[in-house]
DNA sequence: CCAAAAGTGTTGGTCTTACACCCATGC
DNA sequence: GCATGGGTGTAAGACCAACACTTTTGG
């Protein structure tokens, strides 16, 4: 790097980098797994996609910024939210030097309001598998986003973060195949997932155009480490 | 958190947190898994023990940053060296906000130079499981970094980084069985790690007080993943 | 010849995978 | 009555855990 950059990038924070979050936040929509995309509104990026994402504020830890800019874009509060990876070349920002944590969120569809304000040029669900060249070095953080989700999947409860109240066994199926981008045998699934003892059955069923379906509920909405698959 | 501390907080970095990085460094001595620790010098901390660390520099990545670290109280400069966590509570350092990104590092026992510079008030190895009570928030990046090694240890290679270039199976399944902390089955352990393929077989044996035993090596000192045990 | 670590296979149990048919409903 | 997803059991193979005796060396 040379000196002249050096000094243009660091003046404006006497030599301390900056510390910002950036959020993958995923939720279902047409059977695929979406993230959410900000269209960056000034700086060497300005008109690409990224991930949304802000300054820590000085009165705020880490896990608070992201959840605060899962609930400014989104208006979800409760979703699952794990810190990923903080990237902090020098380079990774042109404009000045900023140092970015990374997080996860997971959005049940349910409810969800999308806002951009005035802060992005745009905002768009894209479907996680086929996302295009993102801002900043965002196309590192969405492959480790997705690899994350894939592999927790297997071995917590977090999806339940993505699922209604109240669900059945297809459902909760088709979430995984959706995301592990597989099918599954069906009745091994139901065999491991009921002998996990995480679901509860309901008493009701889901009316639709076939056969009824037995609902099922999660008996504890908290992250939980156990084998899935 | 009251406004005066705040004001008084942030005065010197205009609201922006510095940026540090701490390194939980690894190495093995008398048959247990020993971890660096430095002596605070200055500040609210000031004689307690912690991890070494300190700020990025302003042409540094994070990684440099703690490899160097890794090499200024070592003098190992080729250790493995992963990622842990971001921490970044406004309160983690009660004299200025410090976002802290962790590090593991695993060095191995032989060239170690201690160093503990004019910038700590002391420096010595622990026993890994047998941590004191510990600076700013450092109890708990202990407990992740002990996690994450024994975690990682059953699904890379990362032990390569903790033996010499040719030691026996024996020794092998010795470093196992200190970081895991439970005794293996010799004839399961071998079976397993040798049907993984990554030994390599010498030619030389190890001669001590009894029968020799065949010396290996790691075919790949890279870091990689796959199911060891 | 004794102590100490090296070396070596088999078996039973568990877990995982693959696989096909009938059921209940709405239209 | 037919189309659609719901619901269920079994058998074969892979994997894992438990286990004991013989070998080689140094002292």
């Amino acid at each position: 790097m040379r000196q002249g950059d050096s000094l243009r990038r660091f003046s404006d924070t006497q030599g301390h980098p900056r510390v910002a979050v950036d959020v993958v936040i995923y939720t279902l929509d047409r059977r695929a797994l979406q993230c959410l995309l900000v269209r960056v509104k000034e700086g060497p990026f300005a008109g690409e996609w990224a991930f949304p994402g802000g300054l820590v504020g000085a009165e705020e830890s880490l896990d608070q910024a992201a959840q605060r800019e899962v609930y400014e874009r989104t208006g979800i509060g409760n979703g699952y939210l794990e810190q990923l990876y903080t990237f902090g070349k020098p380079e990774r920002d042109p404009a000045t030097r900023v140092v970015s944590v990374s997080y996860l969120a997971l959005v049940s569809p349910h409810g969800i309001r999308l806002n951009p304000a005035s802060k992005y040029a745009g905002i768009q669900w894209r479907r996680a598998d086929r996302l295009p060249g993102l801002a900043y070095d965002h196309d590192q953080v969405g492959r480790l986003a997705l690899k994350r989700i894939r592999s927790k999947l297997q071995y917590t409860n977090i999806v339940y973060s993505l699922l209604p109240a109240e669900f059945t066994l297809g459902e909760l199926q088709e979430v995984y195949e959706t995301i592990l981008h597989r099918s599954l045998d069906r009745r091994n699934f139901r065999k491991k997932i009921l002998a996990l003892g995480l679901l509860k059955q309901l008493r009701s069923k889901r009316r639709g155009t076939h056969r009824p379906a037995s609902l099922y509920a999660f008996s504890r909405r908290q992250p939980m480490i156990i084998e899935m698959l």
